[in-house]
DNA sequence: AAAATAGTTTAGAACTGTTCTAAACTATTG
DNA sequence: CAATAGTTTAGAACAGTTCTAAACTATTTT
């Protein structure tokens, strides 16, 4: 591990600036949420897994403040929601173009890239409404 | 209005035959359900909401009936499961191949014809698996 | 660097949609 | 028409989520 005093310096500084742009405090528990989604590659997580995951780690935080940090998060653009099942959402740190393979057997949800896969939405959407995003669930058994 | 004998005589016999075919006994429950979701062109309803009409039309059914019914429905292949928000399941009357326009504002559900979307699923589902069914939501604002 | 303020967190209650339970009931079979 | 197998039901239970209002914390003002 480098002991450089600048290393250690700012650990938090990226998410700290992040949070700061979308204008949200960085409290504890956020900053600490951050870095559990943010800093570990894609994920597909739940409000209570990720609280359960918090509380394994030590991180002292309300199932209520996990569920506002996803929604302030998502909100922001740092997250986007994926309901593939009723009475489940998931959040889904990777917010570029994608598309899901979801396993209705074992629950698995994997990230398709955008690229990967071509929709071509012939009608016009009704009256004055707008296409505000596309979801492309592919459903495996 | 034709009152000839032989029109009113099996009124429910199409709905009957259909029910046996998937071997649910033909109830009265079943049948009034039956006759509400699938002779009514396409239709997407919740449980609570079919519920609902079926207690305003004097029709005496228990909810837990309704969502034993509709997920009975389903396996048969006579209705079809679309989740569009967390914490709330439609059923579908159409079970032919189609997606689905969705309004995140008003809540209103339209079928998109399946020949009018086009998916290329580049990608091989993972290790075992193989696709159930695509879902196309076109998320509207 | 306090005090004032505005925003945040929290436990627990409340709520929504859904499933379960086991007793009463009804369609079908023998 | 009795036996049986399947169905319905009210209400309890449950899962996931949202709400509430009091305590707390970050930021701004003085």
């Amino acid at each position: 591990m480098d002991e450089r005093e600048n290393v250690p310096q700012r650990p938090y500084a990226e998410v700290i600036d992040r949070l700061r742009s979308v204008d949200l405090r960085p409290t504890r528990q956020r900053l600490a949420l951050a870095r559990l989604l943010l800093e570990h590659g894609d994920r597909h997580i739940t409000a209570e897994q990720l609280h359960g995951e918090a509380i394994d780690r030590g991180i002292r935080v309300s199932l209520a403040t996990v569920y506002n940090t996803l929604h302030q998060f998502t909100s922001a653009g740092l997250l986007r929601e994926v309901v593939v099942e009723a009475g489940r959402s998931y959040f889904d740190t990777n917010t570029s173009d994608h598309h899901h393979f979801y396993n209705e057997t074992t629950g698995d949800l994997h990230d398709i890239p955008g690229s990967e896969v071509s929709v071509t939405s012939l009608p016009e959407p009704p009256d004055g409404s707008s296409v505000a995003r596309v979801d492309v669930i592919v459903r495996l058994k």
